[in-house]
DNA sequence: AATGAATGAGTATTCATTCAT
DNA sequence: GATGAATGAATACTCATTCAT
């Protein structure tokens, strides 16, 4: 028998990300996919027991992903985490437009379930503990955790699409330029 | 496209806002927002061409409605002026949850046509206006104006929500946070 | 606009009767159902809520207009109104073999509702009525009526499609016999 | 069709059984017939050349193994053998509820092919052979022999399960009750 | 203008069967 | 032979839109 291929699950993923970048969410059809991964329609609900669950789950692990890349601390200089937080959502932006686009697009949709909303909420810790840290340090102002790590998330986020639409060359102005707006904001 | 009856447009846009709060953009039907609004499916279509473009003119009302209640400058002092914004803003989130969750539905939605888009980016005018009266008396930063106004109006976008979910006693320390949060970053 | 019309509702029943005989219930598709009634696969759902219902009343409806047909006591004498049931029912089978088979598919199906099984066994009654009248004037034995309704019932049901494949002369003979059988059984 | 292993057709045969009584004919999946017999889907194509084919035989086997229990004549006195048949039936009922509802189901379904439905039709020859002594002594009416051979299986077939719903205490005047009806409606 | 019945294209999902291992 | 992943045709049902009245 032919085993179950993990990177069929992988193919079909990413079929879907493509899909909801051309077609959007709402055009989304799970023959798309299928078409799209180069498999038969049935093998799809082989891998995934619905579209909603796979939506789901690809929701999950982009988002896990992306936070992973994005979010990390490395101890060093508190305005630094800043930059680099910046920096790498800009990039992130700028490479994966896939990615997204869906996001954005699953945002608000139903088809997020609440357990996937509820593991996805906790990729903010790195950022609540980023700035635990700098009001430890006195450097930061001492607001709710909550509230800074939303406005730093929410505002880093707005931002980089604005970034991403920029000419490289201008970028690293760009960059300096939001981390210090947050910067300001934040620090004590 | 509306004729004799003003008022039965007016209802069918206000039945599609309570639509969309009560089933999601996603699983919107014309028949719902027939039924709702009282009037046949057909009826629908005498005052809207499709359902594309009463979704379309719905959003830019509402966009429109919203951002000429939130964004007006009084000429008053400019630190006064951030916290009437995120006042405005945070009593619009409280007391409009249709249109807030509508707009938020929309934002990614393929329903949106690129002149409507443009249309709304409009709404921002009223920020640029204020932050170039701030850069002009020198008391905020010498960013680029539009940059500002992203930054102001996402920032106080993503803090609504945080406030309207406050108790009511607690939101004045909440407006006052986050005006200073704005009025640090853009400072001079 | 176009009235809700009974003759269609009376298309699309008779066209899933026709439809059963020719592919069985198996092969029953509500597209061949709309194309054989004439109208488009949508109007079957303006006039029934499913396909389960569509049969779940067409069984029920079927079922007692042949309830009502072949089991009627005119009040002469008993001898008599079993010849009449067996001459009805045989009469039934010969010019509605569409019926038969449909009620034949769907006894043992599970589109037949709770509901509509109750209502059908209530079919029986007038036999039931017959038997108690023979019973009182003691010319049949002092058995339990639905043990004697169930014999004369489901005999009548399994001898009328032999007698059916006879030729029309032998069919008198045939009916005169079975009733006689009946007879024999039941009488004192 | 079966080559080695006899033990895993009768496995499948047997899943097919239970699996019918549990969902019905019509929610019949080889994959759930498979995972009962506790083989690979792939397996019952092994042993089988198709769904149909499976039911086909499975009918074919019951229908048969079921005849020979019921219908046999050990010679003795007429009279007696009506009982025997009614008390086998009854019995057959009670302790078979997988073979009665596989039967049942199966009976009009467009499953049974031609050739099974005639190997089937011979198994009321016993009966017939019955009914040919009881003429020969004549015992019993002079009727066509195959009407009387249906008269008394179809009877005894409709009555059964009224039988099998009593409390056990109360069956044996029901046989009794049954043969009685069916002796006087046959003897001469 | 207003109605709501009629339309029919579009789609998620199932499942008998095949086939690579 | 045995496995179970892969296939893809089949199908009930929805819903934006049209149109006869």
């Amino acid at each position: 028998m032919r085993r179950k291929d993990d990177t069929k699950a992988r193919d079909i993923l990413r079929a879907t990300l493509e899909e909801v970048r051309l077609v959007g969410l709402a055009g989304l059809s799970m023959e798309a996919v299928a078409r799209r991964a180069g498999v038969a329609t049935g093998t799809v609900y082989v891998y995934f027991k619905s579209k909603d669950a796979l939506l789901d789950q690809l929701y999950l692990e982009t988002k896990q992903k992306f936070t992973a890349l994005v979010f990390q601390d490395d101890g060093g200089p508190l305005r630094g985490a800043f930059t680099r937080i910046v920096t790498a959502y800009l990039d992130y932006v700028a490479e994966n437009s896939s990615e997204i686009v869906f996001m954005g697009q699953m945002a608000n949709s139903p088809y997020v379930t609440e357990a996937t909303r509820a593991a996805v909420a906790l990729g903010v810790r790195p950022v609540m503990a980023l700035l635990e840290r700098g009001k430890a340090e006195q450097l930061l102002k001492a607001i709710d955790t909550g509230w800074m790590a939303a406005f730093l998330y929410e505002t880093v986020k707005a931002m980089a699409p604005l970034g991403a639409r920029l000419p490289p060359g201008e970028r690293g102005h760009f960059r300096e330029t939001v981390a210090g707006l947050c910067w300001d904001a934040l620090k004590a």
